[in-house]
DNA sequence: AACTAGGACGCAT
DNA sequence: ATGCGTCCTAGTT
């Protein structure tokens, strides 16, 4: 399957096509340009995200001129909150991913075609209806320009203009933009000349047209993670994408002869996955795979993304990412109980301040999953540990009321701990790092992170009291240890823990 | 009340 | 032996 989408849950954050735009500021370091400047003779709006961000705000603003009177458009939730003045590193998480530029470049595309493929009927805030209320829009002033030349008409060749934006907007094209200017100056157009940095800038830096319009740029991790109802907007994508990733696996599948479940996979076959899988995204193939990765698929799906770059440093990224999708695809599946923190949405709206409804994950739910999807039946992230077999289901003192099925799993806690905080789509805000590169991390939400350290290991009676008391063991082990200016749920890892 | 700290003990691996 | 779940007491925030 050639085209399968490189996703994992902080690329997948981006729900809109691949921001082409973002790579195409990360490749304009405006610090490198000479900063004379001059009045713009082309008036445009460059929002610091990217398009879909434009598109958006200019659909609600045409939908609030017109709509005022039937509908009014709960401004006070919808209107975005802008960003602080930029630069881009003002956004490192989405857009530090190590995986931007493999997600970019497989990106949505190659899923559908277009994200308006992707864009399946869905209410409010979708592609299409965002479209249908551009055309609508009231014509712009002339020096005004909601449509945006986005950067991508400025990139020329090298980025292209999606079809989203084809059939909406009047693309200025910078380059016989900065042709034409060259002529009026006498100049030749030679590229990198300053006439053509000062050009670049100002179409940049002007926001003119957002101060006029009273518009926003729109971060899109607001956009996402702090609009409910807009979060589903989306899962009419993430559907499709899933479906996509299904019938790809389904194909695989059959191919290596394995179940779709990860989780049934012997050793062998996840040898077999991922020499498949290194090999559908041309990536180096591994010696040493099965030395590698003495796991079973089990195990292999609860490796973090950390374990699987230690391991395989070069293509690490790309199978953990794939095998997640693999993992949704399954879930998804009919008659799947999947878990309910794993929803796919979830899963693509990374750092997503996932509402945990504690009524739908009462112990009822937790009983259910925990017969019917233990989510681990062995566990390791480091490569000495062995995956167990089955454990029987014990009757222990005092248990609390450990439910059978399984005997948890051998994942240590200090690992989880990890997996949580390299997984926040899966744990929310529930436990964050404080300084990575400290080891120190905070659990914000004690319940929570009990809770599903209990899941993890098949024991409801677990509490925060009894985790804490578990992480206060590693003291002694050096595993963890206090931090400096103590603090309430904050603890730290020691050096090498931490990695 | 919630959390921290740590002793003691038992069970599973 | 190790890891950790469980229960406990005492102190702190």
């Amino acid at each position: 399957m050639p085209h399968s989408p490189q996703l994992k849950p902080h690329q997948f954050q981006a729900q809109t096509p691949p921001d082409q735009y973002s790579a195409f500021a990360d490749n304009f370091d405006l610090s490198l340009l000479p900063q004379e400047s001059a009045p713009a003779p082309i008036p445009t709006t460059v929002f610091q995200y990217n398009a879909p961000q434009i598109k958006v705000e200019c659909a609600w603003e045409s939908q609030n001129q017109q709509q005022q009177q039937q509908q009014p458009y709960p401004r006070s939730t919808h209107r975005l909150i802008p960003p602080p003045a930029y630069p881009h590193s003002a956004y490192p998480s989405p857009q530090s991913s190590p995986l931007q530029s493999e997600f970019a470049a497989y990106g949505f595309g190659r899923l559908g075609g277009s994200y308006d493929s992707l864009s399946s009927p869905s209410p409010s805030l979708e592609a299409a209806s965002i479209k249908q209320e551009l055309h609508i829009l009231p014509p712009s002033p002339p020096e005004s320009n909601c449509e945006t030349p986005s950067p991508r008409s400025a990139c020329g060749e090298s980025i292209k203009a999606e079809p989203f934006d084809a059939d909406i907007e009047s693309l200025i094209d910078l380059n016989s933009l900065l042709q034409q200017q060259s002529l009026q100056s006498g100049q030749p157009n030679l590229p990198d000349t300053k006439p053509d940095h000062q050009l670049l800038r100002e179409c940049l830096e002007d926001t003119s047209f957002q101060k006029r319009h009273n518009l926003k740029p729109l971060a899109l991790e607001s956009f996402i993670g702090g609009l409910a109802e807009v979060r589903g907007d989306f899962e009419p994508v993430i559907s499709l994408a899933l479906e996509h990733a299904k019938r790809e696996a389904d194909a695989i599948c059959a191919e290596l002869q394995i179940s779709q479940d990860p989780n049934g996979w012997s050793p062998a076959q996840v040898h077999a996955w991922l020499r498949s899988t290194l090999a559908q995204f041309r990536l180096p193939p591994v010696a040493d795979l099965e030395l590698q990765f003495c796991e079973d698929g089990a195990a292999l799906t609860l490796l973090s993304e950390e374990e699987f770059v230690r391991r395989l440093p070069e293509s690490g990224s790309t199978l953990h990412a794939q095998l997640e999708i693999w993992k949704m695809a399954y879930a998804d599946q009919p008659g799947h109980q999947q878990q309910s923190d794993l929803w796919p949405a979830s899963y693509a709206m990374p750092n997503l301040d996932l509402d945990y409804n504690e009524d739908s994950e009462d112990e009822e739910d937790m009983d259910a999953e925990a017969v019917v999807t233990p989510l681990s039946s062995s566990f390791t992230s480091t490569p000495t540990a062995t995956p167990t077999s089955g454990a029987a289901p014990t009757a222990k003192r005092s248990n609390g009321g450990r439910t059978g099925g399984g005997g948890g799993s051998h994942i240590h806690l200090w690992q989880f701990l990890k997996e949580l905080l390299a997984s926040p789509q899966v744990n929310g805000t529930a436990i964050r790092w404080i300084d990575r590169s400290k080891g120190i991390f905070k659990i914000e939400d004690s319940v929570r992170v009990a809770k599903l350290w209990g899941r993890r290991k098949n024991r409801p009676a677990m509490n925060y009291d009894k985790l804490s008391r578990s992480i206060r063991q590693y003291y002694k082990k050096g595993i963890m240890k206090k931090t400096e200016r103590s603090q309430r749920l904050v603890y730290q890892f020691c050096h090498p823990y931490s990695q």
